[in-house]
DNA sequence: TTAAGATTGCAAAAAATTTGCAATTTAAAC
DNA sequence: GTTTAAATTGCAAATTTTTTGCAATCTTAA
């Protein structure tokens, strides 16, 4: 179960379960797509904004969550340690939040990338905008 | 020129090339990494808060300028149309940004991604974090 | 069960962004 | 060059977003 691995997580970093840590991370389990911080302080509407600031930046310090900039607001989304890895295409004419794996052709030019620079990187964002199938095809509907 | 150019894409866009405009893509050009929105309206001091940010706006619409989510923060930079494409790496520990172009590899990748989804992308952004060379050979320093 | 410390809610402050409007500037027509 | 209509600016105020201090409450470990 994620929660009880978030659980563990929580405590292994010596922060404290907290009922409303714990809510906003089921909040995040349920998202479908990157939400913005006002949408969640929307829907964490049982708890304080403070507290949901508060929170997202812990979670975003112990590797729980991390911000992506899709469209026009950044958004935060759980991270690969809650979710497989994974990036997003978003569609300006819809709004449609696409998300596809890397593929390893991909993840083989990022290894090439690191080795040129001597970049050691921990993360990485691939971020697509443009118009989706269904957008393109309506064109001149 | 670049600003001849830009000169060009204002009219063209319909809007009145003012010396605030000019200004603020003379301030853009100079800059070697993106740069928030914050230190825009620094740089940009003779000129109001809000022209800064209508204008901001203004050349993302039109495509002057994007933003992207570096570090914590969005910045803004010059598009594709005033600076050659390229991607950045951000140093988690010391905050370099190392700028570099995307390999014929990569895009082949990408071409893939939107073939395999019928997705049209106008643009896309790859941005790393982690640590720059010189920050994990002194790791131990 | 208790005590120490972490976390919350609340209220207020600070920071970031947007808006209305009068004054100024721009561009195009004369 | 003037003139004129429309766009843009600066200013002040409003709004929205995010942060902070502190007392009350909750959590953990003993």
């Amino acid at each position: 179960m994620l929660i009880e691995k978030f659980k563990r997580h929580i405590k292994k970093n010596g922060y404290f379960k907290t009922k409303e840590r714990l809510e906003l991370f089921e909040i995040l389990t349920k998202q479908k797509t990157p939400c913005t911080i006002q949408r969640l302080v929307h829907l964490a509407d049982n708890m304080d904004e403070a507290t949901v600031y508060r929170n997202l930046e812990l979670f975003e310090e112990i590797g729980v969550t991390h911000r992506i900039y899709t469209g026009w607001k950044y958004k935060v989304e759980l991270s690969d340690m809650f979710r497989s890895h994974h990036h997003h295409m978003t569609c300006d004419s819809c709004g449609a939040v696409i998300s596809f794996e890397e593929s390893v052709g991909f993840e083989r030019e990022l290894r090439k990338l690191e080795q040129k620079y001597g970049f050691n990187a921990s993360s990485h964002s691939l971020e697509l905008r443009g118009s989706c199938s269904s957008c393109h095809s309506n064109r001149f509907a």
